[in-house]
DNA sequence: TATCATTGCGTTAATATGACACAATGATAA
DNA sequence: TTATCATTGTGTCATATTAACGCAATGATA
């Protein structure tokens, strides 16, 4: 099929397909040298980047749907997903969008279930960095990783949808481990406490870090320490993966 | 317009006023004589009990339309309401039901979005036990209370988002003060401490709770006992809703 | 007037937390 | 080869928080 015909396609014949109304908003991050980063999908014809989105099948749950949309951005697979919240302003419409869109493509579509009303499911990923391939989709002519604090401007409420989705996430620090998604197999401690510290956007103690984190006991100490690095070497660790996915942690006190 | 009248038009005409495959489903938490209680809707001629639900209008805020189902049912406004999930299996569909439903008000409608998969926004809300005043909807033969230890069956997933809600509740526990809307204006501590042990479900030390709780500061003691009760006669209290309301409390400390 | 379950206020020991000290490491540069 | 030095690993200590429990005051009831 050609891509006129898919936009054809969708606009015109999309509720065949889709549930009306109704798409994903994922919010993908990343931590990479030291970074907290999100996936962003720049719209053809569109000055304004987007989160990477979906609609959802007549027949699909809509966290495999999300997993769907995940699965088509990063090509990973059994990604750590998270609903986070519903965003469902009636101003919620990419009519004006979309209409752009079809004028520059040079498709002419008076009326299409794309310029309704859409209310959206958040969704947030915790990705490896390292694994993803960002792959754009149909509507895109560029999918990038952005640095949270360097976040360009975004469509609609996107970034009201990413602010909901950090938010989240810094609460969600407190109750559940977090790295296992987002690192490497194995990582040093100033490697996980970087993590922590991005997420939460404060400086935490190195030493009572340690000693926190090391007496929930989730992860465990490898006999191997990173190599081609100056001063003194840090030790690898790697989670303990029965532990790590028992421990609710009881948060590490970290508060937002 | 007639009852008949009513529901042929919500069946067939519903798409021109709500949003399709969309609805809300509010977990409605009263607390009253010590317990705590949700309030049900029993459909007509089902044996199952449901939560009160609604559908979303074609221009209006999903908030909106919770505040709205809320209203209805309560005769309550400005209610405590807070979103917290978003139910989407594809087997979310109340055709079986809708279909005994018309069948025996003697409404024959072989097609109608009714039928079709629902998506549903899941709120949870906070009231006042004393001031609410029951309203069934149209489809149901009687709007009650159960306490939350012994809920009828129920259709669909409505067990499982009643089931998230509390859990959402009681994690909301650790984060900000609840009561003042689920307590009278005055109230005493051991009403208080009872309000949290049944949203905990487990018993608290009654010292220690009462040294917690006033050391967040939200609460003012009056000078005034509760009157007519055998034994020692407990203070009144009521919230300092100034310092109530920026108290993100760090939580008390309890936990799930 | 004695009883007694309940309330209000207090104490103490155990534990968790934040702030900081210091030696060990090992690549880098003199 | 050796000194330098930023960084890591581990420990200490004062303080804050928490859990567990004691006891006197209250006031309706017997």
């Amino acid at each position: 099929m050609s891509f006129e015909q898919k936009i054809k396609s969708l606009y015109l014949d999309g509720p065949q397909k889709y549930v009306e109304h109704l798409s994903i908003d994922c919010v993908i991050f990343g931590f990479h040298q030291n970074e907290l980063k999100i996936l962003l999908l720049q719209p053809r014809y569109a000055s304004e980047w987007a989160l990477p989105g979906g609609f959802i099948n007549r027949q699909e749950d809509i966290d495999d749907a999300a997993n769907r949309v995940l699965t088509e951005r990063t090509g990973l697979k059994k990604i750590y997903l998270q609903q986070f919240h519903t965003f469902g302003s009636p101003a919620r419409s990419t009519k004006k969008i979309n209409e752009h869109f079809l004028k520059n493509v040079g498709i002419k579509a008076s009326k299409s279930w794309m310029f309704d009303r859409f209310v959206s499911v958040g969704y947030y990923a915790l990705v490896d960095f390292t694994k993803v391939q960002p792959v754009k989709d149909i509507f895109s002519e560029a999918c990038e990783w952005f640095n949270i604090h360097n976040i360009p401007p975004l469509i609609l409420d996107h970034e009201i949808i990413f602010r909901y989705a950090l938010n989240h996430l810094q609460l969600q620090l407190n109750y559940y481990p977090i790295g296992y998604n987002l690192l490497p197999k194995k990582f040093t401690m100033p490697e996980l406490q970087k993590l922590y510290e991005t997420i939460l956007d404060r400086q935490l103690d190195r030493r009572n870090f340690h000693r926190k984190i090391m007496a929930s006991g989730i992860l465990k100490k490898l006999n191997e320490t990173k190599k081609g690095v100056a001063h003194k070497a840090p030790y690898y660790y790697n989670f303990d993966l029965n532990k790590y996915r028992q421990s609710t942690v009881r948060g590490l006190g970290f508060d937002v």
